[in-house]
DNA sequence: TTGTGACTTTTAGTCCGTC
DNA sequence: GGACGGACTAAAAGTCACA
């Protein structure tokens, strides 16, 4: 399915933005108030997550959704 | 709620696009392969639209993700 | 510090309809 | 052509314990 290819890059590219910001998997999850199991799971492409959540995730690295989505 | 807001935004943005493309909202709603009633209800702004469906509705506009988030 | 499985609760998303 | 509702099923949200 190419669409799962959605969820890896979009996953991929959290965690790169991630970790240019020096966060572990776990402060950053707790900076976008979310479980930190819930992020490990975002990163590896299992969630397919939603809007609410997405722009969270986009406020906490401090982008617009727009910019969290470019290249995915 | 701060955020419900993003809800009605990307809603009017999807309303707009729609439009611009000469769709119905039925239509629309059938060429992205999504309900009818749930496309009304994105465009209202009710829907909490999950990164798959973002990715339809995008591809069906011939736009990237981003380009869709733009303004969101 | 992260991966992962198992899980419950909440909501996404469908399908029927009416106005 | 679109708003809106009820009833339903599938899937997302959210949590925890353990490797």
């Amino acid at each position: 399915m190419a669409e799962s290819d959605i969820l890896e890059r979009f996953g991929e590219r959290v965690r790169k933005l991630r970790k240019k910001q020096g966060y572990s998997q776990e402060d950053f999850a707790h900076a976008c108030e979310l479980d930190r199991s819930y992020m490990g799971g975002i990163e590896r492409g299992e969630r397919n997550v939603a809007l609410r959540n997405l722009q969270r995730i986009a406020e906490t690295l401090g982008i617009t959704l727009s910019q969290l989505m470019k290249g995915i």
